[in-house]
DNA sequence: GCGACAG
DNA sequence: ATCTTGTCGC
């Protein structure tokens, strides 16, 4: 029964093994803005000692940015948060609320890295499979791989490599502030994710996917636990 | 063994 | 990731 969706690993010796195994499953085709009609980006909130995890989309139009759908979900986070593990704690969650929207995006940006993974398989490219929707990585910090100088105008990059293979991009999304990490998750080449990332820079350094997307969750996670009054 | 380490 | 006020700079 293909397409069955096998069950999240419970220990990170299974995650591991796992990620070995879908990697090569990942495809870096063309998927140039130009095919692009709806953009998503995801995220996932939480407060620092509760088990609970606040996720969200929300789908933009693409080139105009503005905001078509958003969705989001409570849930137990049932994986600790480790370095190279990160989808396993978030993708559940993330994965729910996917399956609640009405429109389906053309691409998902995710809150981390994609190729750029010592595996090559951060959760963007997991998230990539998953949902067979091409995806790509925008992480705030590097996970592996190293770059060199880049350019303080909006626009510049320079490659991130690892090993000897460029897994991705430090790119600067407004001239002066810290640059962002991009690489391809599935269906999607490093060209095209950047230059939608580009696309996506308005007058923020996180591209406007992901910004909503944080905003959405931070503000269901505060709206939440305001709730109940205190007597 | 030591240091690094997405969110 | 979250906790936090003001402050330096374009």
């Amino acid at each position: 029964m293909p397409g069955a969706s096998p069950p999240f690993p419970q220990n990170p010796k299974d995650a591991i093994a796992l990620q070995l195994q879908l990697r090569e499953q990942l495809q870096f085709t063309p998927f140039p803005p130009e095919r692009v009609r709806l953009i998503a980006g995801a995220d996932i909130s939480f407060n620092k000692f509760s088990p609970e995890i606040y996720a969200g989309i929300v789908v933009l139009s693409f080139p105009g940015l503005q905001i078509v759908e958003q969705a989001t979900t409570v849930a137990k986070a049932d994986f600790p948060y480790i370095p190279g593990l990160l989808s396993f704690r978030e993708m559940p969650a993330l994965l729910k609320v996917w399956e609640q929207l009405q429109f389906k995006p053309d691409v998902v940006v995710l809150d981390g890295h994609g190729y750029a993974h010592p595996r090559r398989m951060g959760i963007a490219a997991h998230f990539g499979l998953a949902t067979n929707c091409p995806a790509l990585g925008c992480g705030k910090s590097v996970l592996v791989g190293q770059h060199g100088y880049l350019a303080a105008e909006k626009g510049s990059f320079a490659y991130l490599l690892h090993n000897g293979e460029k897994i991705g991009a430090a790119l600067r999304t407004k001239t002066g502030v810290k640059p962002v990490y991009i690489s391809a998750g599935h269906l999607i080449t490093l060209p095209d994710a950047l230059n939608i990332m580009l696309l996506c820079c308005t007058r923020y350094r996180i591209p406007e996917p992901t910004r909503q997307a944080h905003l959405l969750v931070n503000r269901l996670r505060i709206e939440s636990g305001n709730h109940k009054q205190p007597k």
